[in-house]
DNA sequence: CGTTCATATGCCTTGACAGGAATATGCCCC
DNA sequence: GGGGCATATTCCTGTCAAGGCATATGAACG
């Protein structure tokens, strides 16, 4: 998981999972639309295909990249286990919480060991 | 947003947002219940703190830090525009163009420039 | 088969970052 | 106000990864 994390914390491998998700394309053709030299790009979908996130298919003499479901979704269901946080209903709890600590604090003093 | 996936690309920092995800902590009790040396625990939670993941709370001598909602939901908002990926229904839209792909292949040998 | 095109790999330098140990800051309580 | 905690910061060192350049692999096609 965390090193689906340090795949996308580069900029430029970002920029292309980003590309990627308009469909499949050619390495020399998502060097061209991102400005990034050839190697740059082959190295960058290298890491991203360690990870799992893209697959290859060759189409003649080019390689074509494709992204993959499974790892995005994964990383999707993980995400759902925090949604409470964000969820209204838990923003109300959140709030309820923060005045029981107010008041665990305001009379807590003297109890603390 | 790639500061966002760098923060959680180190495998330590994930394990203490996996941490917060049950409720504050405070530093020294998040560094016993991983293993972390305190120095590393703060300047962890330095870098979540910078890429707006946790925000703290000054608790007499402690700091208890929280998980932050916002980040965690732009990242799942960004996901939402893969979900195309991994639903039933583009599964097979994703065979279709599959197989478009083949026959643009057989007979494209001779249109291609 | 040799040339050309698309892609991959190797080498090098540089910068960022994590862990460890020591130390500084800040707060509480007597 | 001085000692004791909880936390933050600093310095140091080693590791790792990205970019640039040169070069290797591999396929198509005359």
């Amino acid at each position: 998981m965390t090193e689906t994390f340090a795949a996308l914390a580069e900029p430029n491998r970002f920029r292309i999972v980003e590309l990627l998700r308009s469909g499949p394309h050619a390495v020399n053709d998502i060097g061209k639309r991102l400005r990034l030299n050839q190697p740059q790009v082959s190295k960058h979908l290298r890491v991203l295909k360690r990870v799992g996130l893209v697959t290859v298919q060759p189409r003649a003499q080019e390689r074509v990249y494709k992204l993959r479901a499974k790892p995005l979704k994964e990383f999707h269901d993980w995400l759902e286990r925090y949604r409470q946080l964000w969820d209204a209903r838990f923003a109300k709890l959140d709030d309820l919480v923060a005045e029981l600590h107010k008041k665990e604090e305001s009379n807590g003093r003297r109890k603390r060991k």
